[in-house]
DNA sequence: TTGAAAGCGTTACCAG
DNA sequence: CTGGTAACGCTTTCAA
């Protein structure tokens, strides 16, 4: 056995050659030679048509059948879909981000309902860089797709893929913001109910000087989002003070630094407020590494309510959001449209509610 | 606007309806049509042989052009790979379970790689369900991928897989257990030498009686690993207690679960080892609810060393795997075969390191 | 009950 | 420089 180093992180080992037998894939013409049919027959056969359209006798059947096995001969999907002008049985799924484990688990409900539907899947993730986001909706133009599952990050696009994909009549679901003509599930729509809720509860519980982690794939996008705060901040009649609000990028690493540039201001903030569950994770790290105590120093809430949250020290406060579901509705939406084109655009609310953990808690007198 | 309450769940809103023109997806004869050319020229012009066979003038290329934008023109990649004998420009990945962090992290690094070398993703995950391994499998075939990366949950199948795909002179890359005549990228190679590790440093804090968390997707399968820690625990002169051992589920739930029940094993034990990282985090919250602190009443071990491991409370002790790597490294396993088909088989391997951190400590004395 | 033949949208070869 | 034309592997109508 020879041992070969390929790179510097990487030790390969190099096994025997074994030179594969270049067989070429079968064809449904090699079939019906094997069988003595035609090809038309293979073609009965194979899509079952054997019983109700044409009618096969016993013995081509099994004659067919014994070839298919015998050569392995499986149908070409590429061939199969371009003559019968149709279905490709694949549904695209672009996501932003495949690091948030908000966006997996979306992606694992659009998996199973598209894997029951018979679907396979296409994924996408255009990692925040717009170049791709528009290459990709170009590439998803060529491929023939049954449906597409879209989670923009740059809306501008929108109307592009509106329009190469839309327009060829291909069922289009939007996850976020709805917009006109498709279908579209909401992601985390209340935003502004919740955020509101959430400093409710803050409030009630006697903070004052809260920090924000707003951390976001894309700054200029969801700008939103802070102004539910900064309303909600305003019916409580507190300040928004811009320092209390750390600006940073999505990942448990800008979760942790916003952190601890938080708790460096002074007056420190008794609570912070995580744009997710991810940040929060961060943020809970760099708390405790500054000695602080949650809920009893500092509280803090995420949003998402992902599968760890609930098992984190402490249990994060969070705002339940059924990921699962949207991948589901998503593709329910998709098959709806294939069965009637024509129906009505709908839009599906997946409903939130606010998750009371531990990680909240009342400010301590000092 | 009308409101319409679909599912128990879901609110769904339905606006008016617009009528989507049943726009034909144009063809290449619709532009050669259009730009008076022949169907041919069209070709030529899309696939920018016009500098280098075939030259084209340049009124000809522009008014090609128009037309392409013209009408929206996107080639049909069905009918291109058909015609052109092979590429599809996609990969399939076929992952045992899409809510294990580890897994996405495999999942991602295919997606980013592949994406960079201009294939598209076809995603799979059998849910340690035989019959959809089967179902998937069959599919794969008539599908005409250019590679396939497998994490197969039952291994018997891979000599189905292999017969499937291999055979048609499609690189496959094996992800675990390498297989006679595959590429491959081995998952967690070194189980073996990791455990004697783990078993070695909890043996050094004085950690007699250890438990374990052996959560996996299938039962039956992995059972290797076990035996990897008994064999540590025979080196150290350590009986092999059955009742420390805990079979279950591979979720968040079977870890804490699991930790409930070894808890209540007296003589408690004084650490536990967790088969991954998951499992571990579920594990935590079961140690924290019965009031023990970590590590100063009871050691805690993972593996994978998932983005969150670090961020725990407190950071996890666990053994680095890097599974982005593997997605990359399967990838341009797929791309060297695919470049030179009949080149020696090769087997990668990630290097991995048990990474100290504050889950582990001494046993306390008492 | 089976087979011949006409495409599906594309590419690539060979004439003009 | 450009335009026929034959495949690619399959489905489906129409005849036999």
């Amino acid at each position: 056995m020879l041992f070969l180093l390929t790179r510097v992180n990487t030790l390969s080992l190099v096994h025997q050659q074994v030179p594969c037998m270049p067989t070429k894939r079968p064809t449904q013409a090699d079939v019906a030679r094997a069988a003595g049919v035609s090809r038309a027959t293979v073609s009965y056969v194979v899509n079952g048509l054997a019983n109700s359209q044409v009618s096969i006798s016993r013995t081509t059947y099994q004659r067919v059948q014994a070839a298919i096995t015998e050569l392995e001969y499986h149908p070409d999907a590429r061939a199969q879909s371009l003559r019968s002008g149709g279905a490709t049985n694949t549904i695209g799924l672009l996501l932003p981000d495949m690091h948030n484990p908000f966006y997996w688990k979306i992606a694992s409900g659009v998996e199973q309902e598209a894997q029951n539907a018979g679907f396979d899947l296409l994924l996408f993730s255009t990692s925040l860089n717009a170049e791709r986001e528009e290459h990709t909706l170009r590439a998803l133009a060529r491929r023939q797709i049954d449906g597409l599952i879209l989670n923009l990050t740059f809306p501008g696009r929108i109307s592009e893929a509106l329009k190469l994909l839309a327009r060829r009549h291909n069922p289009v679901v939007i996850l976020g913001k709805p917009v006109p003509n498709l279908d579209a599930v909401e992601v985390k729509p209340g935003y502004q109910e919740h955020a509101h809720e959430i400093m409710a509860h803050l409030f009630a519980l006697g903070h004052r000087r809260i920090g924000f982690i707003y951390g976001l794939v894309n700054q200029e996008i969801d700008a939103g989002r802070l102004n539910a705060y900064r309303e909600a901040l305003q019916m409580f009649g507190l300040p928004m003070d811009e320092t209390l609000v750390d600006r940073c990028g999505a990942t448990l690493a800008d979760g942790y630094r916003a952190a601890h540039r938080l708790l460096a201001c002074k007056p420190r903030p008794t609570a912070l407020i995580s744009l997710n569950d991810l940040l929060a994770i961060g943020a809970l790290r760099a708390i405790h590494e500054q000695g602080f105590t949650v809920p009893r120093d500092l509280s803090i809430v995420g949003f998402d309510n992902i599968d760890m949250a609930a098992y984190l020290h402490p249990p994060l406060t969070t705002v339940h959001y059924d990921a699962n579901a949207v991948g589901h509705e998503a593709v329910k939406l998709i098959l709806a449209r294939l069965k009637e084109p024509e129906r009505p655009v709908q839009v599906i609310q997946i409903p939130t509610h606010l998750m009371l953990r531990a990680s909240t808690g009342p400010v301590l007198e000092s």
